[in-house]
DNA sequence: GGCGGTGTCGTACCGGGGTACCACGCACGG
DNA sequence: CCGTGCGTGGTACCCCGGTACGACACCGCC
């Protein structure tokens, strides 16, 4: 039997926690708590398999709460589940010592399994988190053998000499009527050029053209 | 639709995912590869949404597959799936550009969560390898770039946290409807913060946003 | 207590961006 | 000589982005 300690300000969003891991035979709910310090309390008057933690609560925080609770020592896991999937705190709570990151947006389901997943010594990182995370670090680590200096991207290779002329001003941020003035032709034109471009990178407005435009390097950064 | 291409050696294998996948009226299978020299091919010749990627193929295996595959600058997203959930290859696997990182003992929901999550651009990781991720990274690593060191964009000193985020978004070519979503705001506040974050960085529309988000490094080109 | 900063949400308006569809001239190669 | 790709141009339409007003709640600080 898992025991389970629920860590959220809002009386609600601790209900439905409470009757989502009831309604499992091998979870039971031994706590609430509204705040960090009584979630500190709690977790050492119950010793809990998992605690469920809110990152935003008055008081002390989520964060620092799982801080004193790891450095406790105890055996409990911290599973922090918040409803803002790119609070730049989320770091700072794996930081912390817990062993999940969940969003509150998340099925019933991936949350039951997030649950038993901690509590059986592994960790579980929200798919939105866990991108940033990679991107974040996987790439500060040992030389990544990246061969071949890529003299095209692909995603260019297609586009006729004009309309990477065009790509290139769309990235540096110049609107239809700048283009048009500058390169001498009419707006409609310029619209007629800047679609295929759209049509033919797979890109759906001028915002993700500029994207492109960087990430293939086809515009460099000041 | 989410097109999807598998590629492992065994063709058992093979047949299960085809049969989950096809299964989901969201996927559809668009081919199959028994090694990592068909596997590039054959996302070059269908542009896959996603790959399920075995690691262990013979000829040419998952790893190099995927590293070939992302340098080609293909939109297709490599999800990982492996026996071997200690396999030593799994960082090189990240490292070579995947999006993921799953275990072939892993339930089916949370395979199908898994190839639509890395299909919207998110990343999954598997819990068993997120544990040991987190352990051998995120404890010795820089601080977030809340912290900042590094000297701030003069342009950026006057944002607050929450306009510093949205401007961060605006870079990576989020729409305000995107944003309101995934922040879970109303589409009005998000266009307040918009138009804020403008005013502040003397930028005339978000075009020049996402060129000042590059330019100043708090978003970095892929 | 009051006051400013911040974050949230709403309505109304307008212009530019993007699409759809069509058209014409030119250069090139089958 | 005619098809095809490319560059150019036009019209009509709709939606999103940006602005201009508001409004309210919370919080820290004087």
């Amino acid at each position: 039997m898992t025991t389970v300690l629920i860590a959220d300000d809002q009386p609600m969003q601790r209900f439905g926690f409470r009757m989502l891991l009831e309604s499992q035979d091998d979870m039971t709910v031994v706590g609430e708590a509204a705040n960090g310090t009584e979630a500190v309390r709690q977790v050492a008057a119950h010793h809990p398999d998992v605690v469920l933690m809110d990152i935003r609560m008055p008081g002390l925080d989520g964060i620092e709460a799982t801080r004193r609770i790891i450095a406790a020592g105890a055996r409990t896991r911290v599973l922090i589940i918040t409803t803002f999937d790119l609070d730049e705190y989320a770091y700072d709570g794996l930081r912390a010592g817990a062993s999940g990151f969940l969003v509150k947006d998340a099925q019933p389901e991936e949350l039951l399994a997030g649950v038993r997943a901690v509590a059986a010594g592994d960790a579980v990182v929200a798919p939105s988190l866990t991108r940033r995370l990679l991107d974040t670090y996987i790439h500060h680590l040992p030389p990544t053998p990246r061969a071949a200096p890529a003299p095209e991207d692909p995603r260019l290779t297609s586009l006729t000499d004009r309309e990477r002329e065009i790509l290139t001003v769309i990235g540096q941020g110049w609107t239809n009527t700048e283009i048009a003035e500058r390169l001498h032709l009419a707006e409609s034109t310029v619209k007629t050029h800047v679609g295929r471009v759209l049509a033919k990178t797979g890109t759906r407005d001028r915002i993700q053209a500029v994207i492109l435009a960087y990430d293939t390097g086809l515009v460099k950064p000041a």
